[in-house]
DNA sequence: TATGAATGAGCCTTCATTCAT
DNA sequence: TATGAATGAAGGCTCATTCAT
C-alpha cells in the first residue's frame, strides 16, 4: 500500500532536489528538463507525471525552500525567547531573525542565489500569507503578533516589513555572493543600524 | 571615409535600439537574435560583425543605458545648484538625485524591469567607475567631489552607496511595476527618510 | 461466474462507448489510448485487456456501428411491406433503403463523419457479409434475398451495390456535413433518380 | 544572382517531391518532418524555411497535383477537339476528361490514394475556381464553357458536376487500388453509363 | 562588409506500451 | 483481472551560428 505511495512521494523529492541543485548552479532558464530527469535518474517523461512544466517545478521550489527557512528563523527566536525567559524588543527580534537568516543564507550561497532572482515581493507575500499547510507556516500571523506584542505601535508596518526585506535581500546577494562592496560580516553593523532606523521612523509617537 | 564609419555606426545603433526595445519588452532570454536582426532591418548574420553574441550586446546595453540616465541626473543637479546659487546639503543632494532617478524610471517602466533584472552591483560599478568615453560620465569621481565638497566626513563611504542604491533599486522595482506594497509616491517619504538615516549612520562626528 | 461475465462486458462496452464519442469528435489518430481510458473510468493498462491496439478498436467500432445502422433499416423496410401488404419493387426498396440510412446519419452527423473517413468499400464487405453474430446481420444475404424476390433479373448485381454505396457516401458526407454543393434534401431527387437509373443500367432485359 | 534563386527552388522541389513520395505511401499522418528532411537530403530546420508545418506542405501538394492532372484533361480535349475537327457533345466531353483522369490515376495508384484521401469537394472547389496563376487554370470556367457551348441547357449545373466527381472519386479509389468489387476497366461501361444518366437527368427538355 | 540559406543540436512534449504490484 | 507509475522513442519546432556568395 504506502509502498507505492513512498516510492512516489522518494521519487517526487528526487526530482525536486536535482533541479534545486542545477537551477541554483544554472539557473532557471539555462536547466532544461532532459538535465533535471538525468541528473534524477528518471526518464523524461516521467517528470510530467509529477509537474506539468519547468515553472510550475520552480515555484513549488521558491515556496518549499523560502518557507522552511523562515520557519526555522521563527522557530530558533521562539526558542531564544523561551530559553532566556527575557523580554525582547520589536527591533531586537526583527535583527535576530534577520541574523539568522543571513547566516543560513551566507552558509548556502546557492539558495541565496536562487531565492534572490526568483522571489520577488508578490510570491513573497503569497508564499507568507497562504494557508498553512503541514509544512508551511503563516508568516504574517508572526509578523502581526510581534507587533502587537510591542507597546509601541507603528505606522503601514507593511511597507517597514517590505523596506527591510527588500535592503536585506539585495544587500545580501551582492556581500555574501561577491564581497562586494563589502564581506556580509563587515556590512552587518550598518546594516543592522539601518534596520532599526528604518523601524524607528515607522514608530508612533505619542 | 567618414561616410562608411557613419553609415557603419549608425548600423550599431541600430542594432542597439532594436535589441532594447525587444529586451525591455519580452525579456532577453525569450528575445532571439533572429528577431533584433530582422527589427534592425538586417541581415542575421550582420549582427555577428558587430557583437559576439547576446551577452555582449546586453552587457553594452545596460551600460549605456544606465550611464546615460546619470549623466541626466547629475546635469540635472548641477543645474539646480547653478541657478538657485544656494549651496546644498549632502544628503539633499543625494535625495535629489534618486528623486530624479525614480521619476524618470516611473515614466519607462521597461527600462526600470530591464535594468533591475540585469544590472547587478558588479556591473555598475564597472559601469560608474570606467573610464570616462565620449557619452559616459565617471559617476564615481562625481559621487567623491560630492562627498569633499562636504563639511561632515563619512565612514566606509562606498558600502554607504551601495546600501543606498540596492534599498532603492529593490523598493522602486515593485513600488513602480506592481504598486506593491505601496505606490511610488506613498512609498517615498519613508524611503528617504531612511535613506537620510542611512547616511546620517555613516557620519563622522567627532 | 455470470456476474464477473457481465462485468467484463460491461467494461468492453463502456471502453466502445467512449472511444466511439472521441472518435468521432476529433478523429481517431488525434485520440489517445490516454483519454479512452480515462473516459472509460479504467486505467490504461486495462485497456490491453480489451484491444490489442487502437486499430482493432477502431475495426471493431466501425463494424459494429455500420452494422447496427444496416440492421435498423433492414428491420424499418420489413416493418413497411408487413404492414402495407403491397409488393415493392427492387428499386423502392433500395430507395427506401437509402433514404432511411440517410436521415439516420444526418441526425448524427459525428457518426456519418467517422463511417466516411474510415470505412472502405474492404470494411463494409467484410463487415456485411461476415458470419451473422449475436447482434450482426448478414447484409449480403438480405440484398440477394430482395434481388430474387424480384422478376427482374440483374448483371453484376455487386458492382450495382458497389456504385450505388460509393455514390451515396461520398455525396452524403458533403451535403449533410458542409451543406455542399447543396443541402442533402436538395440533392436527394437528384441523387435518388440516379440510384434508379443506376439500377436500370444493371437491368436484363430479354 | 539567378544561380542562389535556382538551388532555393530546386531544394523546395526536392521537399516537395520527398514529402510526395512518403504522403502517398504511408499517409500525411504517419509521414514526420525528420523524414521528408531526411529523404531531401536537408536538414530538418531547413524544412521550416520553406513551410510552416506539415498541413501547408499537404495542402500545397494537393493543389499542385490535382491542377496539373486536370490541367493536362483540358488539353487533352482540346487537342482532340482541334484535331478531329467534329464538334463533340457535351456528355462525350466530359466521358473522354473523366477517361482520362481515369488513366492517369491508374497508372500512378499513389497519386490516386493521396488525392482520394485528402481531396475533400471543399479544396477541390477552391482548388479550381481559384484564380489562375502560372500553373493553375481556372477549371470552373472551361466547364461553364463546355456547358454553354451546347444547345441543350442544364438544371442545377454544380450538382450535376459534384455527383460525377464524387462518384468517379470513389469508385475509382477501391476498384484501381484493390480491383474492388471489379477491375477499373470492368466497371467503366458501367460508370460511363451511369454518367451520361445523370446528366441526361439534370437536361432541361422542353 | 553584408547577406541569408543552411545547419543540426537541442528543447519541450506526447503517448503507446510494459510491468511490478 | 486490474492498476497506474514508469518508460523512452519519437515528434514538432527553435535558434545560435556558419559560410558561400
Amino acid at each position: 500500500m504506502g509502498k507505492a505511495e513512498a516510492k512516489k512521494i522518494h521519487k517526487l523529492n528526487t526530482i525536486l532536489d536535482s533541479a534545486f541543485e542545477l537551477f541554483t548552479k544554472q539557473g532557471v532558464e539555462k536547466t532544461s528538463i532532459s538535465e533535471i530527469s538525468e541528473k534524477a535518474g528518471v526518464a523524461k517523461g516521467t517528470f510530467y507525471l509529477y509537474f506539468r512544466d519547468k515553472h510550475e517545478l520552480r515555484d513549488r521550489l521558491i515556496y518549499h525552500q523560502s518557507s522552511k527557512l523562515f520557519k526555522e528563523a521563527a522557530a530558533a527566536l521562539d526558542n531564544v525567547v523561551a530559553c532566556s525567559g527575557v523580554k525582547m524588543k520589536f527591533d531586537d527580534k526583527m535583527i535576530f531573525i534577520i541574523d539568522y537568516l543571513i547566516n543560513q543564507l551566507s552558509q548556502n550561497p546557492l539558495l541565496l542565489s536562487f531565492i534572490s532572482k526568483n522571489l520577488s515581493w508578490g510570491v513573497f507575500k503569497k508564499a507568507l500569507t497562504s494557508k498553512t499547510t503541514d509544512d508551511e507556516i503563516d508568516f504574517k500571523q508572526i509578523y502581526y503578533k510581534m507587533l502587537t506584542e510591542e507597546d509601541t505601535k507603528f505606522n503601514e508596518p507593511e511597507i517597514m516589513l517590505f523596506m527591510i526585506i527588500e535592503l536585506v535581500g539585495s544587500t545580501c546577494y551582492s556581500a555574501v555572493l561577491y564581497n562586494e562592496p563589502a564581506g556580509i560580516e563587515e556590512l552587518k553593523p550598518y546594516l543592522f543600524n539601518t534596520i532599526r532606523a528604518i523601524i524607528r521612523e515607522h514608530e508612533i509617537t505619542e
